[in-house]
DNA sequence: CTGAAAGCGCTAACAG
DNA sequence: CTGTTAGCGCTTTCAG
């Protein structure tokens, strides 16, 4: 900047100030000045700019990755997030620095924002982390989380609903004639455990009993559907549908049945979750529920940028949708 | 930082270098500062550091969004090396910026090393923009692309050895006695151009002629799988094997030829490439051509930082290796 | 409209 | 072992 400016035959202030648009510079020295650092090939240093200026137009997306639970950045659900948001967030002119932390460790999230590598942080996937989530908001660090909505929640939630979503896929499987539905999740998970409500109450609705034989606490890990499969076959429970609570474990759960010689959908019928971009390629293709990703992309990036701008963000609920396909009829 | 060298009774320099460890400082002194820092909730600011220092420890990945091509961050593969990289990365030390480019302005990637925003650059997908890679690479600014290594090439890449890949597909589906094997992919890709070459090679070996009308220049699009078999139905051509270039195009391929009453893989043996994690998953599980994803990126993280630290950097062939499940016996 | 000067938060000689 | 000083590359009052 310095070269430029002695080049140009003026000051580093102007330089600046012509840089950055300012109205304050003759148009003609601007333009003298921008086709000189066009031909230096020169450009600003974010790194002093946001020094001086005390920002960072950087947002950190940080998934934990859950040693217990093990759903981590394989999750083609999250990974896809990851597109969108890389969308919303360069569309509002910030960048997005994205990390990995153990789920253990959620103070290091904050380290990324007081070291001020970003000005604000995406937690995807709030876990049963809800305290230490508490503390973060409490701290004033600019933070969204994608998740369920939570009493005495002190940060700020996008997510689906995940209730009318537990209830759209059971009285589909009900609606389909299917009595004894199983169901995949671990309800630890605060989502899983909204949607399971909304499962109990669709069987409520239906007058279907609850029966705890079908409830099955499958993890989100590798091979949880196979896992899950076995265990309620070990339970000898007779079952005509299947709720799992994520597309990876219906897709799992789907290969598990077939092996076992069950016919989906004639045998079982099958909705997950999510609908992940495979779920329409799958065989059969999977119904399942969708969670609007961009939309919910778009929301973060909203919430994040508005509490920097030190305004106070309401929760978001955003609306699932039910897509059939003919893994259930 | 100034706050908590006074109330330590220190300079700032004190502070300094009590806090990144060095030995010049009395440990007495250094156990102060640490638990004054830690009191105070102090963390170093990453900005002022990096300025001074003149680094920044941060990456960009850079995904290039192709307009015409149409493979984006959508694509699974894509995807999944995103978090291999971030864990490789993060491994090393790195920050991981994830930025997202229209292939047609790839300067804007330069743009990315000229702010000091990242002191690297991975791009994932060479394109058709061998040239203006090698601008970069002139330039000087530590690059690594993951591709095929071209003639002429002035950047480094990284990148699995795609002629043997196409071959060990090729020759698999002619060991299950398939003589008309269809080939689905854009040979414009320089990849994927290099799976033909092998897949011509096989062919030659084997000696069955090549065959013309076999060969759809399928898009990695999200329907490029139905339009090639459309394609390859309304020419007419008989066929028993197909290979495609990734396993998206494979999976939409099977849900095609099943549309059309093939069966997979009794009518038609399909064999894939990247081996996606969802590959396994599928119905019937898909035999693929494995991009070792994990290696790749810790190969690509290693890359990039010895540029950083001006060491010179071959280009990196890494194996592939052929997945057999039932999608191809 | 433009320049001089100060300072963002940190580190690294250079002297003690 | 510790403090003083200067400066990384930029922006911004405050005076012209």
């Amino acid at each position: 900047m310095a070269d430029i400016a002695r080049l140009a035959g003026v000051s580093t202030s102007t330089v600046s100030r012509a840089l950055s648009g300012s109205k304050l510079v003759n148009d003609e020295t601007k333009e003298r000045i921008a086709a000189l650092a066009k031909s230096l090939n020169y450009s600003i240093n974010i790194g002093a700019q946001n020094l001086r200026l005390k920002q960072s137009r950087t947002i950190a997306v940080v998934i934990p990755y859950d040693t217990q639970t093990r759903q981590h950045l394989t999750d083609p659900f999250f990974l896809g997030m990851l597109g969108s948001l890389a969308d919303a967030l360069t569309e509002r002119g910030f960048d997005m620095l994205v990390s990995r932390v153990d789920a253990e460790q959620l103070d290091s999230v904050s380290q990324i924002y007081d070291t001020g590598r970003a000005s604000g942080i995406i937690l995807i996937g709030q876990w049963r982390h809800h305290d230490q989530l508490n503390e973060l908001a409490l701290r004033k660090v600019p933070l969204v989380v994608w998740g369920a909505q939570l009493p005495q929640q002190l940060y700020v939630t996008v997510g689906s609903d995940n209730i009318t979503g537990g209830r759209l896929a059971t009285s589909h499987l009900i609606s389909r004639g299917k009595t004894s539905i199983a169901f995949f999740g671990d309800t630890r998970l605060p989502e899983v455990s909204l949607r399971f409500q909304g499962y109990c109450e669709a069987l409520q609705d239906a007058g279907i009993p609850l029966q705890e034989s079908l409830i099955i606490p499958a993890s989100f890990s590798e091979d949880g559907g196979r896992q899950a499969v076995d265990e309620l076959c070990r339970r000898q429970v007779r079952f005509d549908g299947l709720f799992a609570t994520s597309d990876l474990l219906a897709m799992t759960s789907i290969n598990s049945l077939r092996e076992k010689q069950f016919r989906v959908p004639d045998d079982i019928a099958v909705v997950g979750y999510d609908d992940i971009e495979l779920a329409r390629y799958f065989h059969p293709p999977l119904t399942t529920v969708r969670q609007p990703m961009p939309a919910a992309a778009l929301a973060m990036a909203d919430a994040v940028v508005h509490q920097i701008d030190a305004q106070s963000m309401q929760p978001r609920l955003l609306e699932t949708e039910l897509i059939v396909r003919q893994s259930s009829i």
